[in-house]
This record gives C-alpha cells, sequence and structure tokens, in this order.
DNA sequence: CTGTTAGCGCCTTCAG
DNA sequence: CTGAAGGCGCTAACAG
C-alpha cells in the first residue's frame, strides 16, 4: 500500500540506511545520492511513518497541552503561543480541556502516564490535587505549568499578585475606601495551595495594597451557580456598600454592570469597576472597562520552550521559573467615590 | 528501562501472545490466567507503548482537529463536544489552530498528509482552497467537515440561513424596512464557495425573507480591520439610515453597539440589532442583545462520531450531511422603527 | 560517504 | 485456551 523507506531505497538504488540519512541528517549524504534519493521518494509519494520512528527513537515528539478550558480569549492566546513554539520545533501537540474539573483532570493524567503518548506535558492552571502532578513527575516526562507552581517544577507565571495590587492602589488613589474582591472560589477537599496561584497570588495583592490603609478588604467568593449575583445585589443596596469592585475576569465584570443596572448604580459614578482579561467586548460596553491586560501569547509562548528544552534533554538543574508582567489597562469604568 | 509484554510474560510465566490478548481480547483469556498477568503488570508498573501498536496495527487512534481558531464561544463548545466523542472512544486529538489563515491551513494538511499521524482529520471552517482538501481525500484519509461542504464529504452543518432568514422576518414583522446584513468577507482568490457556507448560507437566507417584500438587502463586508466601524457610522448618520442590523456574531453586534453610542443612536429604540452565538456578555450588556443560539456542542459531538464511524471503517456509502437546527434567543435589543 | 545488520514493542496468524 | 514466530517501518551503531 503505502510505500517505505525499502521502497524508495529499492528504486534510488541505494541501502535503507542512505533513505534514513536523507531523512534525518541530509548533509551526510552526497548532493547526487540525496537527489536521486528525493526523486524516489517524490515518485513514490513517500511518506514517513511516525509510528515506525516513534519505535526506534522512543520519543513521540509530541506534547500533551491541558487546559482549564477553551473559549477564554487569555487562554486562545496562551494556546496560540504554545502553538508557534511547538510547530517551530516540529513537535505536535495534544490537546486535552478538563473544563475545570478535578476528575477530569485526573483522568487525562492518568491516560497521559498510562500510554506514555506524549514526551511532556504543559499544564495550564491545573486544578487537581498534587498527587497527580506528582505521578508525571515520578514518570520522569517532563513538567511545564503556567498558572501554578510546584516544587521543582518549572513554570511560567503572571504575576497576578501585582497587578491586583496596582488595581488596588489606583482605586485607593482615587479615595475608594470600601473595595470588593470578587474572586473564584477554591476548590475543596485538600487541594495544595500551591496549585491554585492566580487566585491566591489576587488575594494576595489586594491584601497588602490595603494593609497600609484603615479600608477593610471585603471578599466575594464566585462560585459556578449565579447566587453571588444576588449576593451582590444585596451588598449593593446597603448604606456601608462597596464603592469600587475588582473582578477576576473581565465576563465576571460586566456581569457586576447587569447587577448594578437592577440594583438602580451607575458605573462610574455609583461605582468603579475594574476587570480582568482585556476581551474584546470590554472596549465596547458602556461604559468601556478598565481592566487588567495579561501577555497570554507570551505566557505561552515560553512555557513550551521551556517544555522543548526538557524534552530535548538539556533542562536546567534548578528548573526555571518565569514571573511576567501585566498591565492596568485604563478606560471610563472607574471614578472618586460619590459623597455619602 | 520501562517494562514490555515480554517482562510482564516473564514474570506471569505466560507467553507475549496472552499478554497481549489480556491487553485486547481479554475475554479470549481464562480467569486465572488473566488475573496473573493483571497482577504481574501491575508489579511492574507496565504501560503500553502505543510506538509499538501503531506500527504493528498501521493505526494511531488519533484524529486531527482542525480550527479556524479559539477563543470563540461557539468554537469552544463545539471542540468539548468532539473531545467527549473522540474520549469515548479512545481516540486522542492532535489540534491545530489556523487562525483563518489559509497559509497556515495548507502547511497543518500537509503536515499531516507528509507524516500520517492521524487516523482522520474533522475540519471546523475551513478557509482554505479545495486542493488541500482532496489532498485528503485522495490520501484515503477520512475527513470529516464543520461549517463547510465539500462532494463526497460527511459534514454537519448549522442551518444558518434558516436561521438568518428567521432574523430578517423577524425584524419584518416588525416593521422594519431597511435593514443590513453585517457579514464576513469571503476570502479572495479562486477559493470554491462550497467551502464558505456560513458566510453564503447567511446572506441567502437574508436575501430570501427580503425578496417577498419591498425592502432592499443591504450589505456590510467586515475586514478584520477596524475599517467596517466608520463605514457603519457614516451609514447610520444619513437619513435613510438602516434601522435595523443582523450581526454575523455577537462581537460584532457589541461592536455595533458602541458604535451607535458614537453616533447619538439608542438601541433599540433608533436601530434594532441581532446578534449570533449568545456569548455570556450577550445577556449582561445594555440592552441584553437579542441572539442566535447555535448547538454547538451537539455538532462537535455529531461530527466527531461520523468522523469515528469512518475511522472504524464502516463509513456509510453517501457520506452523511447532518443540518442542525438553532434557535433565535428573544432578548430587549430590537423594536419597531422610529417613525422618521 | 554508503551498506549491513539488529532490533525498538507489539499484534496476529497458525499450531497445538 | 495458550505458545511460537514473524514482521510492521524505521534508526543507529558498526564496518567498509
Amino acid at each position: 500500500m503505502a510505500s517505505t523507506i525499502e521502497d524508495v531505497a529499492q528504486v534510488a538504488q541505494v541501502s535503507t540506511a542512505t533513505v534514513s540519512r536523507v531523512l534525518n541528517q541530509p548533509h551526510l549524504v552526497s548532493i547526487q545520492t540525496r537527489r536521486r534519493v528525493l526523486d524516489a521518494m517524490q515518485l513514490l509519494d513517500y511518506k514517513v511513518n511516525l509510528a515506525g520512528r516513534h519505535l526506534r527513537t522512543n520519543r513521540t515528539r509530541t506534547a500533551a497541552l491541558l487546559l482549564p478550558g477553551l473559549g477564554s480569549s487569555v487562554i486562545s492566546r496562551l494556546v496560540e503561543g504554545v502553538e508557534d513554539a511547538a510547530l517551530a520545533a516540529k513537535y505536535a501537540l495534544i490537546m486535552f480541556s478538563t473544563r475545570h474539573d478535578a476528575d477530569r483532570e485526573a483522568a487525562y493524567i492518568d491516560l497521559i502516564t498510562r500510554h506514555r503518548l506524549v514526551d511532556g506535558v504543559l499544564c495550564v492552571s491545573p486544578c487537581s490535587s498534587l498527587e497527580n502532578m506528582h505521578c508525571l513527575e515520578n514518570d520522569g516526562i517532563p513538567l511545564v505549568m503556567c498558572n501554578g507552581k510546584l516544587d521543582g517544577v518549572a513554570s511560567v507565571l503572571v504575576n497576578y499578585s501585582d497587578l491586583t495590587y496596582q488595581a488596588t492602589e489606583y482605586l485607593l488613589a482615587w479615595g475608594h475606601q470600601r473595595i470588593l474582591l470578587l474572586n473564584w472560589t477554591v476548590p475543596s477537599g485538600e487541594v495544595p495551595v500551591t496549585l491554585h496561584t492566580i487566585t491566591h497570588m489576587r488575594q494576595g495583592g489586594f491584601r497588602q495594597a490595603l494593609a497600609a490603609t484603615q479600608a477593610v478588604p471585603q471578599t466575594l467568593v464566585v462560585d459556578d451557580n449565579t447566587e453571588w449575583q444576588a449576593h451582590l445585589a444585596h451588598m449593593l443596596r446597603s448604606t456601608d456598600r462597596p464603592t469600587a469592585i475588582i473582578a477576576c475576569c473581565d465576563k465576571l465584570a460586566l456581569a457586576v454592570y447587569a447587577v448594578c443596572r437592577g440594583v438602580g448604580l451607575r458605573i462610574p459614578h455609583d461605582l468603579s469597576v475594574i476587570g480582568c482579561d482585556d476581551i474584546l467586548v470590554a472596549q465596547y460596553v458602556d461604559p468601556p472597562l478598565t481592566t487588567i491586560r495579561v501577555p497570554a501569547y507570551k505566557q505561552g509562548r515560553l512555557a513550551m520552550e521551556s517544555l522543548l528544552q526538557a524534552m530535548m534533554g538539556d533542562a536546567p538543574e534548578e528548573p526555571a521559573v518565569h514571573l511576567l508582567k501585566g498591565e492596568l489597562v485604563l478606560r471610563d469604568s472607574c471614578a472618586p467615590p460619590q459623597q455619602l
């Protein structure tokens, strides 16, 4: 059916070793021979059989990409970075999206380790337990993380701590005293703190900025369901309501917009709002949303490059940890607090 | 290093053939032997080497997923459907996102065909030329398309024609006479019409709905750049401006919101707007956006199931073409046209 | 620069 | 129900 190097060798009147060399170390083959081999390949419409190569080399040139989910613009840009780096090195990507489900993530990791179908794993915002990650470690499969940190594992982090600090400072500078942080819930169970860096970094930066002031940090935890919206509406109706909100993503920030309309508060006059991610529509809404922009593409690219290094075998002794900067994008959703 | 079936066979005191059977046709092995083999596997922490299996079976149990891009909620739900179907059948997915770039898509297809690294290809909203697709066909690699149609190729389509028809009817029923369709541009070059089904279906449904009326169909083509926004602003300032707009996605619809604010028109009083995709924020904006919701998860699931069938070898004679229904989600962005 | 050779790990007939 | 044996396509020594 499909032609093999043997067929090519026969047509080109050379040995299979030479054909293989043309494929992998062309500089070791004389121009004339190379030409003959390439012609034969074209003639036979030859295609390398990767299974054979993988079996022989014991490497698949494939990496697994473990994502928390798709459909977020940040993730998608991150993936583009990963993809570009992988393709430049001729690596393929097998994708798994866990949809923020720890069980699913565990199942995927099990699948990966049980089948040895990849040379390395790139894990973005891991949500499952520590054991799973160590499972990979122990198997000697190179691992790099984005937005998560584990001892001895290379990772590329965005400094959400500093960004949230900046956002909070920005609001403080405008005189806000009652600022609310709208943050994700941390999955329950004995999940290691180190994994959930974003949520904790955010919290940390927020607290740190407020520590030097009289302002009291308020936090509202957001679950999957929509109860938090009713809760927020209730808070916003009270007399000592927050005058500013920092949301952990733009979608949430825009949900706050809707809650405000329901309650009769106007942004930014009655309430300042800061989002995160800088999604496209953030600039279209009324008022345009002040938000945090994150170097997602760069993050993905760096992470993949780091993983490639590890897969190539020349991993640095001390696993690298990158900490990337983001920026606050000022638009019109913040203003001084109203005098009550 | 890693243990093989040979190691397992030795420990379990059986032949490698038996170990292989335990892996693939356990019912052919006696309970006792099976037990012994499984114990040995556990003891040795045995993992199948897929490369060996692939080489032997000449199948990789892997499918390629060719996406136009990530970061759209529709795509992400579609991918979830694909993923669920694939995993249920124990197939892995290799992902490629073309970012609406025909060259990139062609490169990916070349990669796929040149390496034979997948058993089948699932192509979503293809953007490159016909040849590439036939390239796959000719290679005998099973192919299924989403939102694109090619002769002899199975596909799963959403009936955007009908949906746009419905949306137009809805606006007509409210008395609109000057309706504008905001549609994507069709890539230039000798790109086959059959590929760009969504764009054309939309156009078709729109024209069809207006054909029975005196209303004149207007279309504005949206490019990657933002010039169209200035153009739209200009149109909206004219005396015979459109009184309603159908946008080909919610992001665009929300961009229209912003243009309206710039021009001083109010939605829905001065202008009715209908979007497409029902992104999360569509319900948060002011006014909540009337939009088209599409069964993306189901589409992905069906497409993958269809591809699995083909990869299993029992493809139907006549490649299946599914046509899925969507629905119009009524919110508050439409109203009767203002009396001028 | 090129050829010979020996497997990589697995599945699958064919016998028993 | 189980075992023996061959080979899938490729690469990497080792010779020449």
